[in-house]
DNA sequence: GTCTATATACTGATAGAC
DNA sequence: GTCTATCAGTATATAGAC
């Protein structure tokens, strides 16, 4: 069954060194964890990380680049899908495109939530050297749903579609980082952890305040409810 | 005019300490940085960070103590003073003063924009020390606003409230977090560090999207907007 | 491919002179 | 209060045996 010229889940070093890492950097970031700490939940031995990778930073490279093309991918196949039907995609569908391949995980894709937790965590943190990574995987999708989104807008302009998908993107992280404080607060009823009561909760939310009418320029530069 | 009794804003080692403290920890994280860094950056000697606060974490508790007063005392008083009006505080009012104190530098407390994006970093950090000192200073403010907005909001379980909130600390935090990605994506046009055209952007997207309808819990699990 | 051993640098913390 | 000096521990990375 194990055929050797393409082994499909080999547990080899090289994964067990990916899995490792992908845990413990989402859980404590890049400078919070060691490669020694990677190296012991793998398993293995910690030299094999250079041997593999280069060097830490390499290895958080490999993680990301494991996930970046089937996550993107997924996000436009579904916007794709609920593209062809006649009037193009609802607002709720684009955020179903965008939001759930993030969110749950994959049945052949295990650890896509755990990835978007990775993110939210690595983003905080001086990542200058995987901005490029980023920026290749990231930033031609992120246009392609910011299209789809004023398509679905069009009272709106550029700027404002663009300021909700940054706030939207907030969100997102913030629920995919698992941020315990709102469990806290409601004394466990509501888990970010479970995706799909994330996902109906997020989606109609965001839905309503992506169709709020555009924003004035002020032309006060402190504007202020105080004054109704 | 320096009142030996009452330094009011001398820079002693102490304060200089501090200072560094919150740039550097708000820029890398805590693992990200040594206290050699904070010291170098401090101009003082690296061993009064253990005369001062005993040690690294001390250090970092006491940036935290330092902002979290000022920041939440701040946001009840404007909370207050909406609420003196006939009829209450609207919704937008609540939310500019749960959010414009975090965005905004006030003119004797300086770095508190700095201070939201240390606290959006350091949340995402394994930070079980800190875990006491959080829950003390925000968890009460925290349960005053979400009372709050549920009084705007009566057509609302306190469960979506409490989604609603938790998906605007998100939005929140990566707002002052200085993310770049929607800057880059937007070509200068949107800037997260310019709080003003935040809150311009934020309060009234945020307030079309507490104000949806009730979402309805679903008996199927995996609820999806592709059937209409 | 995988291991041991180690080079080299940096980490947080502290003892003790002034 | 501030300094120097230094401890013991850990970091990343690599050289070289197998």
């Amino acid at each position: 069954m194990n055929c050797p010229t393409m082994p499909t889940s080999v547990d080899g070093s090289r994964q067990k060194l990916l899995a490792s890492a992908e845990r413990l950097f989402a859980e404590r970031g890049f400078s919070g964890v060691s490669v020694r700490d990677i190296a012991s939940g793998a398993g293995v031995n910690s030299a094999l990380v250079g041997y593999y990778f280069g060097n830490k930073l390499g290895l958080l490279s490999a993680v990301y680049l494991r996930h970046c093309k089937p996550l993107n991918e997924e996000r436009l196949r579904m916007l794709r899908e609920f593209s062809r039907q006649p009037g193009g995609a609802t607002l709720e569908q684009v955020l179903e495109a965008f939001l759930r391949p993030a969110l749950v995980d994959a049945p052949d894709h295990n650890g896509r939530s755990e990835f978007t937790r990775l993110r939210s965590i690595i983003s905080g943190e001086n990542s200058a050297l995987l901005e490029e990574t980023i920026a290749e995987n990231f930033d031609r999708p992120g246009r392609t749903f910011v299209d789809a989104l004023a398509r679905c807008l069009p009272h709106l302009t550029r700027e404002d579609v663009l300021w909700r998908f940054h706030f939207l993107l907030g969100s997102l992280y913030h629920t995919g980082a698992h941020a315990s404080r709102i469990c806290i607060l409601s004394g466990g009823q509501c888990d970010p952890s479970n995706a799909e009561a994330s996902l109906a909760q997020l989606i109609p939310f965001m839905a309503a305040a992506f169709r709020s009418p555009q924003v004035l320029t002020e032309p006060a530069d402190r504007l202020s409810y105080a004054a109704v």
